[in-house]
RNA sequence: CGGGGAGUAGCGCAGCCUGGUAGCGCAUCUGGUUUGGGACCAGAGGGUCGUAGGUUCGAAUCCUAUCUCCCCGACCA
């Protein structure tokens, strides 16, 4: 029986699970603000990373970074009426500019700096963002324009979990302005296959990439494309989006240019965002019973050092021969940036420490005692192979030049095993054998095994044809997920309607 | 936002029913003995009991309001 690090396990509560891994990995704490939370340094570090190479591949894509205003004006926000709906729900409003004394010892607004104009805290960038795309599209020479922020949004939801869904949450959103449709859909692909390389080359979590139902569309968007996740328990997770968005926020927001005729014309305009939501999917694709295991690509630190100090005449030696090894680290390339490592010298006992870089997911710890010293070895943990068949802990002891010489090979293997643990587990748990829908019922029935997705072939009705399939799915606490964009053919007729099928689409619960 | 549960030391909890100025385990600090699967012994420090009102001679305890968290539902780019 092996003694793991947790107290709760996947199998016996996920969500209590999770919490306790946020916890326990010092990722992210409660902030006494309903919804918003405090992302501690892990956490942080991750999104850190996450930024980092993600922000490569925005601007290797020609899109520059800008920052746009956090407060928006209520008369921007209200023109494009498919958004509103949307969002109207959901909003942090401005009303006053100044506090005064309740005269009960407290602070109040004051009534005489009342706003004329509301703002609202941006839930999303689309219209000050098209506000200024108005002004900076001229002529058909200013197109393809493309920007890109990272920035905080608000969206005042009702039911909140930690990275997951929260009021306040940390975002890219990329916003671009094309000539012709044509152009805006390839950019919006563009940023789908580069979410669908970055959750799986970067997070290791494998996705299924395509277009979401029509009434999962974002507010306002002619199509909306989306990466989704399949956590351990089965459920799935929209890990980013991208939406083509048409000429209807060009419209409300007047974003025209004057092309070779001279005539003037609306632009197609996309939209396309990742979030803090990227990390919890990672804790629910790669942790186990022992907490976080952290990719080596998004890991802040890949490498840990913790020495075994004793007090004595021998410590010093032992604190030398770890920081050569880690001056020798540093000087090491993975994943074509320098390995990052921490020689972690707090004044904290070292099995603490272990099981602290073991609850945070650090990809390899090394312990270093004074028989290492001797012997010129080092103790190495794997954190994605903990543990021996026997339920001890897997620690490798490795001469120091070998260890050194295979360490970037290791760190690469630690990032491709999680994928293909990931990877089999998603393929394993979407079946397509599934043909009505009292079969979907049944092989939904048990809500504590892992069901996974069901994939189904449909002919995509419209209207109330396709609404009386969501309540149904609905009453199953089922959602359409998307339509993969490398499904195969169709060859059969419509799951829900018996009609002919003209795509696939994938079936779950979700987060 | 509806239903349910909870908020007492850094963490996990008891005390509340039956009001009398707060306790346990872990963690922390000091000293000693230890040390490669989360050490042991001894001593010590730490809490306006979520917040605000009310009842009372007296409130963690009773009443009211409110904030935050968790679960279920509705909602959800």
């Amino acid at each position: 029986m092996v003694k793991h690090a947790l107290s709760v396990t996947r199998q016996a509560d996920f969500a209590a699970w999770y919490q306790e891994v946020i916890a326990e990995a010092d990722m992210a704490e409660e902030s006494g603000v309903r919804g918003c939370m405090v992302i501690k340094p892990w956490g942080y570090g991750i999104w850190e990373r996450i930024q980092t190479i993600m922000d490569a591949d925005i601007k290797n894509a020609g899109v520059q970074n800008c920052y746009f205003p956090l407060f928006i004006p209520l008369s921007f926000f209200s023109k494009e009426a498919d958004h509103v709906d949307g969002f109207a729900k959901e909003m942090a409003v401005v009303t006053h500019h100044r506090l005064i004394a309740d005269g009960k010892g407290g602070l109040t607004p004051d009534p005489e700096a009342k706003l004329e104009e509301p703002l609202i805290v941006r839930p999303t960038s689309e219209t000050v963002i098209g506000a200024a795309m108005s002004r900076w599209v001229q002529s058909w020479r200013d197109l393809p324009l493309k920007v890109n922020q990272w920035a905080n949004v608000v969206r005042w939801e009702m039911r909140t979990r930690m990275f997951l869904r929260t009021s306040e949450f940390l975002w890219q959103e990329g916003h671009t302005a094309h000539a012709t449709r044509e152009c805006a859909m390839d950019e919006t692909l563009r940023a789908l296959e580069m979410y669908r390389n970055f959750a799986e080359g970067a997070l290791a979590m494998p996705v299924v990439a395509g277009e979401k139902p029509e009434h999962e569309r974002f507010p306002g968007a002619v199509a909306t494309y989306s990466i989704e996740a399949m956590m351990q328990d089965g459920k799935a997770l929209q890990a980013g989006t991208s939406h083509y968005l048409g000429t209807g926020f060009a419209e409300a927001a007047g974003i025209r240019y004057q092309d070779k005729d001279g005539g003037h014309t609306l632009c197609h305009t996309t939209s396309w965002g990742v979030s803090t939501r990227m990390i919890g999917g990672v804790i629910m694709t790669h942790g186990d019973d022992d907490g976080l295991r952290c990719p080596p690509r998004i890991a802040p630190h890949q490498i840990v050092i913790v020495p075994m100090l004793r007090d004595n005449d021998e410590d010093q030696a032992v604190i030398d021969y770890c920081r050569d090894l880690e001056q020798k680290l540093k000087g090491l390339d993975a994943f074509r940036e320098p390995v990052r490592v921490l020689f972690d010298a707090s004044p904290v006992k070292a099995q603490t420490k272990r099981w602290g870089w073991v609850k945070k997911g650090a990809p390899i710890i090394l312990e270093i005692g004074p028989r290492d010293v001797a012997n010129g070895k080092v103790a190495m943990i794997r954190r994605d192979n903990l543990y021996k068949d026997d339920g001890k802990l897997n620690t490798a002891f490795l001469e120091k030049d070998a260890f050194l010489a295979d360490v970037v090979a290791n760190l690469v293997d630690i990032q491709t095993n999680l994928f293909e643990q990931a990877q089999t587990r998603m393929q394993a748990n979407i079946r397509r054998d599934v043909t009505d829908m009292a079969g979907l019922a049944a092989h939904f029935a048990d809500s504590n095994k892992n069901a996974g997705w069901v994939e189904v072939q449909w002919s995509r009705p419209t209207a109330d044809d396709l609404e009386r399939i969501v309540e149904q799915l609905k009453a199953l606490k089922l959602t359409m997920r998307n339509s993969p964009m490398d499904a195969a053919p169709v060859d059969g007729a419509c799951f829900f309607t018996g009609g002919a099928a003209v795509e696939r689409v994938l079936i779950g619960r979700t987060y």
